[in-house]
DNA sequence: CTTGACTCTGTACCCGACTACAGAGTTTAT
DNA sequence: ATAAACTCTGTAGTCGGGTACAGAGTCAAG
């Protein structure tokens, strides 16, 4: 709770360490221009401004984008977060959506992960057969040709297209 | 290589049984916008055409579309599948390049699929742990915010980007 | 008081693999 | 002969998660 009032105080917004946008950038590492498509997105709400119009962020905003990015590397959509956030600024708690987007999250990982076990042993064992074999002229090329894979794995679900239910 | 010269022979065209776009739409499931556009993308060559314009098709075309949706489903982009065909058409054979191709596709893969294995990992524990405990309140959600991952996972490894090297 | 660094808005663009449509011409079946 | 079905070109849109300007305004240091 406590964020380092170091040093400098009250510049001559209300009387928290405010920071502009090139700081959270920077603190972050998320970039100013996915700063604002962020805030365009509805993921930051709208964010207080000083009179000229520059956006100054609370140091929470901070926790906000740590909650962003690992929302993002577990899987989520920015939809999906944003769908969270506003779960939460609702009143309600948004556990119950984001259960339910994890375990959506979770059958469909195995399921991709299944696939790309199949998958990566095909190719594999197509390197190798064509490593031992060499060449096989009359047709593009034996390695691609000698799969059979595509009557066993559906497309497109290892090119990671996935549709954002709901 | 018999390619079933059914019925009603020969009809203007040399003497193959050519196939109009439609046709080779519905025997190879690929859909005439993407035919079309797999040959602006130069994956099908300049293909016959009709005095008054329409596109006819060799039958063997659809061993070509076979051979793209293989290569796709191996994870080859369209990009990839180009180069391997112009190699072809080039004289030498393409294998070495696909060779390439896929150890890189291999190694990519496997990455990722340990990277993936934590991720479902830590995905599944944060669920248990949730449903054991539940809900957390004053943060946005125990379920996420319980998760330390970030600094294990390379981002944007798990969400399939794949950049096209060389 | 000027220079340079920062920020603002708005719009357009990127990738990949298509899909959709408009408006025109062609072929096929009745 | 005419309507339905097909095909053509060319352009634009889709999805997600941003990036890249242009042109204008603002702030801090020297």
């Amino acid at each position: 709770m406590n964020r380092a009032a170091t040093n400098s105080e009250q510049t001559d917004a209300q009387q928290e360490k405010m920071l502009k946008i090139g700081e959270v950038s920077k603190q972050s590492g998320v970039g100013i221009e996915a700063l604002r498509f962020y805030e365009r997105s509805g993921l930051l709400g709208r964010t207080a401004r000083t009179e000229s119009g520059y956006r100054i962020y609370d140091p929470e905003v901070l926790e906000r984008l740590e909650f962003i990015k690992r929302a993002q590397v577990l899987g989520f959509s920015l939809d999906e977060i944003k769908q969270v956030i506003n779960e939460k600024r609702a009143g309600h708690s948004p556990c119950a959506a984001v259960r339910e987007i994890v375990r959506r999250r979770l059958q469909e990982l195995d399921e991709r992960m299944r696939e790309m076990n199949r998958y990566r042993d095909d190719l594999a064992a197509a390197l190798a057969k064509w490593d031992e074999a060499g060449e096989v002229e009359g047709h593009i090329c034996g390695l691609i040709e000698a799969t059979e894979i595509d009557h066993r794995i559906a497309r497109n679900k290892l090119t990671g297209k996935r549709k954002a239910g709901k």
